[in-house]
DNA sequence: CGCAGTACGTGCGCTAACATACAGACAAGC
DNA sequence: GCTTGTCTGTATGTTAGCGCACGTACTGCG
């Protein structure tokens, strides 16, 4: 489960810090290992820790009529996990599940506060961040609302795509229909349509994107018009 | 248009500040009229104004394939228009747009960001706030992506009730559409539901609130939600 | 008074997604 | 090798909401 990647895949929020803020601030972090389908916040319950996901990638979901659910945002390499605490609130607002096992740098509520204090470009970047991820969400609000599920499951994939640094990645059926706030059988129908067009191939959850730009195709343009927002804010790097 | 109501609606995250920061950033402020309809912030624009709405609301709409949009916010006496400047983005992620016309404080970016620097209250305040905008835009979407037209509308005239201050408001079926966005045929349909079981009463754009309570029955429970947000974040007034 | 504009109501065919149920295929463990 | 659980595919009937088109009623204006 745990490796070294070739190129170590480190997290790009804290890439983009001077050194001395990002060497402060790793001093206090200590390395996890996130497994699969892992539940690191309950919505409304008060949050424990800070993560900066490195190999690992996090759904956030909100809870409805108690039993159903729908993703309102996406955490990889490029973000951070309990953003709400520059925001002086302690209290996740969503569940935070893991989607993709792998690793991310964790800290406590108090040495991140600490961080924070003392860091002024880590609170630039991350309230960057957080503007992102609010127009993120509102984008996923939209796409919810009128896209197709085939167009939906297509920027999901590439979305995770995007944050697993790999072709294939692990997620079922059932899996996908919780986040997508749609029934299993949605997105078998979705994902064997993507599969008859050559675009991913899948076998007992593992998926795997064989054609990117097709699939980019697929989807609808909520996919690039959250790229160009996340450029245009946080910039490339 | 403008009249000066028997209790002045003043806006209510003004009203929680130290009295010696209020008078300072009202001194900044002029008072405005918007009017219905009127557009104050293009999605992807420059932020022109910070507004404090006073007898006034705003909804915050995202704009989808062009043509449609999905409002992701509204935006009364308890709130403020303009609130990603505290994270620094002084570009406007979403459509705002005049819901219900009336009175509202206006204050120049700079004049807004110089009181933001100088009243810690403001920016506590002001943090706590967006942490329940986005608490209440992850609701209301899951909300349209899960409960009926009915149901949602009648969230929305709760919503819109809170905020206007009167039993009656200003909102035509095409307008509801676009706002929750389905086709004025389906808001017909669901509006007249509500009517025949007398919750509600309209006339060319005039709609009345005849039992609230019904109301609240008729809604899903996203209301119920929302409103326990803020007021576990924002404390009552 | 007639006309145009606005707001609301209705009808009909269509489809995406729903609920439910079942069956085959593979994997892991005893 | 058999059982059990997981993952995926398929089938049937239902429904909410869509697109489009048309009808009606009220309002304001020249």
């Amino acid at each position: 489960m745990s490796f070294i990647p070739a190129v170590p895949a480190a997290n790009r929020l804290l890439a983009t810090l001077p050194e001395m803020d990002r060497q402060h601030l790793l001093a206090n972090c200590e390395p996890v290992d996130l497994r699969f389908a892992e539940v690191l916040y309950l919505a409304g319950s008060q949050i424990p820790h800070v993560y900066f996901p490195t190999g690992s990638f996090i759904s956030l979901v909100t809870p409805v009529d108690g039993d159903t659910g729908l993703e309102v945002g996406l955490i990889g390499n490029e973000g951070i996990l309990g953003i709400t605490l520059i925001l002086g609130v302690d209290i996740a607002p969503f569940q935070a599940l893991v989607q993709g096992a792998g690793s991310a740098l964790r800290i406590s509520v108090p040495l991140f506060l600490q961080e924070l204090e003392r860091s002024r470009p880590l609170q630039l970047e991350l309230k960057r961040y957080l503007y992102v991820s609010m127009s993120q969400m509102a984008q996923t609000a939209a796409c919810n609302r009128f896209h197709l599920v085939e167009a939906r499951l297509a920027r999901w994939l590439l979305m995770t795509h995007d944050r697993a640094h790999a072709d294939t990645f692990h997620v079922t059926h059932i899996f996908l229909a919780y986040i997508l706030g749609v029934r299993r059988v949605g997105i078998t129908k979705a994902a064997l349509s993507l599969q008859e067009q050559k675009l991913i191939s899948y076998r007992r959850g593992d998926i795997t994107v064989l054609d990117r730009s097709g699939l980019e195709a697929a989807a609808c343009e909520c996919y690039r018009t959250e790229r160009e927002t996340y450029e245009r804010i946080l910039g490339s790097v």
